[in-house]
DNA sequence: TAATATTTGTACGTATGTATG
DNA sequence: TCATACATACGTACAAATATT
């Protein structure tokens, strides 16, 4: 009988690569959508001849990619294929290495930035007179919380997302979202304070939706380029100055 | 004693995301590096009061995300921090869904192709000449695949990591080996073909290297162009004659 | 409100497999 | 070949969460 996969490094696959490689295959044959139930773990544990706490390792392993989702008490279910554990990678990574992790923002802000540029001819022409209304209202909600001091943060990122949503490519949606989650995981354990800068964030945003109203592809592209620059020249400057690690 | 992490969904968190982030905590104060040893789990197990079981769980979440790697029999690391977890991630959604595979890989091919034209400014402007030799290397070689029978794939991922290469950008390159892995792994599934349009392929390949050894933006942008239209042509096809899902 | 069944979470003990020297 | 250290695997028991009655 030949292992059909991978044998990752060498020799055989240990039995909770096996185990999760069977969980994956019986929820593609049964043809189980995002919140499907699974069998029972003891059903599980019968149905693969293994053990309880191998099937949970390997459980517990599909449940950090979001593969299944378990929920204490109640059953587990196929999980919702959402980007998280590449956010836990990426946020993890920023944090472990200081001397590093202003390296690892300036990528970040530069994929974020190559998003709406390079998109920036098909966002343009597909935001409808709907999601341009919408976006506006987030910019007035962005200018509300810097009144009120209130968090920046969840308008900041619905704004990003819907701008990217016309697109139909829930790939680019999800991986914006992921990079903004990563980029204030991270940002505010490097000393990175945001409000001084609030003003102009705000202004880039009316300006890049006032540019897609208008169907002006480079002012478009104009605004997104002085959304980010703010951000580099900060992250920069940091890095210049190698500050203590704090924590 | 208060919560003093996020309570995800609702009540306290489990021990076991307890314990994970104990781990991480672990190697980020400790400073450890990829490759770095971690203390052995019993050892883990009584620092952090709870039992292998928990620990393990634990452990098998971490390396689930490549933050830690556990090597039978020898012990466990800090992890190598891959995307692996993406990679699986994404797999496992173009194999999950039948009707939406086709959606998953034609989004997949969209963002390469952003990457690679969204920054086709500055890999123009970087690729210095010994990385233009190893283009021309690459796509040699890739003649030669074509010639000979073998296969094309590690050739071209190589040739589309070195692209990105000079961008300094290590996650847009890691990005760009990831996704090439999930589309290798996801198209075989759908019936795509490749062979039948090598030639005009390996033609793309050496036209994005022509151009960016003349400094031409322009032409290289077509050359990218050229290279995903027909593989976008052929997924399209696929998905509007809806074929049923094999195995 | 309370009791109960179901399901996942945690703990511990023991035996086995694996890598290194 | 052997010894040691370590991870892997299994089984059982009990705790905690959830839903139903």
């Amino acid at each position: 009988m030949p292992a059909d996969v991978r044998p990752a490094r060498q020799g055989r696959p240990s039995l909770r690569a096996t185990v999760t490689e069977q969980i994956k295959r019986y929820i593609i044959d049964s043809e189980l959508r995002p919140g499907d139930p699974l069998p029972t773990e003891g059903e599980l544990c019968e149905t693969l001849n293994v053990s309880r706490s191998s099937l949970r390792e390997a459980i517990k392993t599909l449940a950090a990619l979001d593969i299944v989702e378990v929920r204490h008490g109640f059953g587990t279910y196929v999980g919702r294929l959402s980007l998280t554990a590449l956010v836990e990678s990426l946020t993890f990574r920023g944090l472990l290495s200081p001397t590093d992790d202003f390296r690892v923002l300036l990528d970040l802000i530069q994929v974020r930035q190559l998003f709406e540029q390079g998109m920036a001819t098909q966002i343009v022409e597909r935001l409808d007179v709907d999601r341009l209304t919408a976006l506006d209202d987030l910019v007035a909600g962005l200018e509300r919380c810097h009144d009120s001091g209130t968090s920046f943060v969840d308008t900041d990122r619905a704004f990003h997302r819907l701008l990217m949503e016309p697109l139909g490519n829930e790939l680019i949606s999800q991986l914006t979202g992921a990079f903004w989650d990563v980029y204030a995981l991270v940002a505010p354990h490097l000393g990175l304070a945001d409000r001084q800068e609030e003003t102009e964030t705000i202004a880039a945003h009316r300006a890049m939706v006032d540019a897609a109203r208008a169907r002006d592809v480079t002012a478009f592209v104009a605004a997104v380029e002085a959304h980010y620059a703010p951000v580099r020249r900060r992250i920069t400057a940091a890095t210049e100055q190698h500050p203590p690690h704090q924590r």
